[in-house]
DNA sequence: CGAAAATTTAAACATTTGATTAAATCATAC
DNA sequence: GTATGATTTAATCAAATGTTTAAATTTTCG
């Protein structure tokens, strides 16, 4: 943790980093009060319960999160193909920054009222979004049975997410370390636009 | 629950329920007691203590899941294709039927020990299966670029878990209800293969 | 049946845990 | 410097939670 941060923020830190390496009802509020050397009764002082506090920075980070995703499928700009590489870069990288965020989202969002994550995304579905325009007119040309887009999306999202997310079984059926790791996520950053290419083509 | 299991049955059956929907920490015995229409000492007596039923059903499922994707794996009689469409059609059919495990096994395999989970695999790796040999011998030869065949099979995974894994974030984003979603799941046991056959020709 | 063993129950125990309180300390403005 | 408000602390509370105990009940078996 940085020195810069003021009580408020540093709580804000910790407790960000616990509550994604292990859900809400795994961290208590002591573990995050002694990480954050500060006094058990502060996190209540500045965000009155465990609860607000976590649902602060769930909303955050989904918001983040999902905006990011949408801004590159929604961008008039950009081809499908450019479209798939920014994403896997992007991805990758930001993820193996922080490697906590998929599961993060994905447990706890089924843990937790739906209407509270509508917030996030605004109501907005992945089928307004331009790159799905984009998928239908490709696809959908040539093809009787045309593939439904979401499954391209679905592909994308698979093939970026699920190695972070599947990381502790995947070392544990194939014993490649943290290095060994990262260098194929690196390698995956060219491959997966080449694999998603192939199936919409 | 069925009718017909015995206290210590119902016990173990309302416990994996919980603890895969769930997770440990938020899992409480009394939710398990209660639950399962018993007193909330008999957990207790037939499982000596919370962590203890939890490792059991934690080696059971992770045993059950492993070994039968490795006997898929390791199989010499059948071809990649094969392998692959099996891959696909068992593991969407057995997921669809319990849909936590992945994410289970996935989330406890962070917080837990690893020596544990090595009892599982009984130290086999995913380069020791036959599998290996078959997409070495495939994509090793004409290419210079040959890619890591675990990329491979991380695919495969990637493919077919992570829609079960990333179902309620797949759901905000796209608005899908249940049926179209197990539809969809339907959809991949053939897709899934012709993607995968794309990327090792 | 009737004794022994197995099972079940209600009650209680010891910790853990989220939250609160009231006093102490610190910072800021006059 | 002092008063005012913000921040921090130690102590405590009440509820939740995993576990144990001892008694009650049921089952097993001669």
């Amino acid at each position: 943790m940085s020195q810069e941060l003021n009580t408020e923020e540093k709580i804000m830190e910790v407790a960000k980093s616990l509550f994604m390496q292990r859900g809400f009802a795994a961290t208590k509020t002591r573990d995050i009060a002694e990480k954050a050397g500060i006094n058990l009764a502060l996190l209540n002082y500045y965000y009155r319960s465990k609860e607000k506090l976590f649902n602060k920075i769930m909303m955050e980070v989904m918001s983040v999160f999902m905006k990011s995703i949408f801004k590159i499928f929604e961008d008039k700009e950009t081809t499908l193909e450019q479209k798939f590489e920014l994403l896997a870069i992007k991805y990758i990288d930001r993820i193996k920054s922080n490697p906590d965020i998929p599961n993060f989202i994905i447990n706890e969002l089924r843990s937790r009222p739906e209407e509270f994550f509508d917030k996030v995304i605004e109501g907005r579905k992945l089928q307004d979004l331009y790159i799905y325009d984009q998928l239908v007119e490709r696809m959908g040309q040539e093809k009787v049975d045309a593939i439904n887009p979401i499954h391209i999306m679905m592909n994308c999202m698979s093939l970026t997410l699920f190695p972070f997310v599947g990381k502790p079984m995947l070392r544990l059926v194939t014993g490649i370390d943290n290095a060994e790791f990262n260098a194929m996520m690196e390698e995956r950053k060219k491959l997966i636009p080449l694999w998603i290419n192939m199936m919409i083509s």
